[in-house]
DNA sequence: TTAATTCCCATGATATCCCATAATATCCCA
DNA sequence: TGGGATATTATGGGATATCATGGGAATTAA
């Protein structure tokens, strides 16, 4: 099983093009995916998956009551979804409304998260990251059950 | 799985056009399938799909009970649907129904919602996304089943 | 006719393709 | 184990194609 793991850090060129780090590209072409990028529903950043957890969420909204709330907030995320095409050097266009979300300007953080990874304003990210690093210290760290992996708590998604 | 997803918001000119997005009607072309529109049942937008979405609300008829009042709502939405043509450039002509039902004047957001998308008075679209961001942010994220994929819905022979 | 559609062409903006380059990582062979 | 050769990667720029949009002319409907 590929992840997507590590941080990278690239810039953003006045064309608004943005390389994908190479070893996220290799996980992708291994598993000929093609890429998509949605607004995260909780944080300021944009999170990068594959279509299976694209088509989780196409299955899971017509399944569901097409009245409720989760239903409208799944379509939230699949209307900020899009496939990215990359260009013939790796590299990713984000559309105006991707910048603004993410407030990013001249460059962006690439952080893996196993399954899928997030792109964020690089300082914003480092912030972020400190705080945890904080936590971890006066709160101790989640415990981690290893070996049965419970499929409700496991992942799910973003953030 | 090609999908309709990601938002696009293009101006109505003064003859009443709107282009399609090149993106949806790659996806409509590749299926060699037409586009029906149709006045949302419980929103003030339109929804926009192709012929199979039309075809399971016909089949869900005939299945139900013709005497429910769940057959009357679903044959209120066919009774507004209608094929739309695509001028040689990619654009639709909306109807005064159309134009007064989801209040348009002159833009018009899509939102793809994956099997399916809706077309909405930018502004009203763009405050239902706060507010559904918002509560994802209060009320956390729906859970989706993951563990478990429909095997339908996962193939993905091309490529 | 008058109005409204449909067809065709023009245009500016922008995305995409293709090539170049510098820096770094990887390979290879003595 | 070095150290030069080669490949990969991130980045940039010019040329080209695509797209959204607008308008005139031809066609149809009322």
């Amino acid at each position: 099983m590929d992840l997507f793991l590590s941080t990278f850090e690239h810039r953003i060129d006045k064309k608004g093009r943005l390389s994908v780090p190479a070893p996220f590209r290799s996980v992708l072409e291994r598993r000929r995916d093609p890429l998509y990028l949605f607004k995260s529903l909780t944080e300021p950043c944009l999170e990068g998956c594959g279509p299976e957890r694209i088509a989780q969420i196409v299955d899971a909204i017509d399944s569901m009551d097409s009245l409720s709330s989760e239903v409208a907030t799944l379509q939230t995320m699949l209307s900020s979804a899009q496939e990215m095409k990359l260009d013939s050097e790796g590299r990713i266009m984000l559309n105006a409304d991707f910048m603004a979300f993410a407030e990013l300007n001249d460059a962006a953080l690439y952080a893996g998260i196993g399954r899928s990874f997030q792109i964020w304003l690089p300082d914003r990210y480092r912030g972020r990251e400190a705080e945890a690093r904080a936590r971890a210290k006066t709160d101790g760290l989640p415990r981690l059950r290893l070996g049965r992996t419970n499929p409700t708590s496991s992942d799910n998604g973003d953030s």
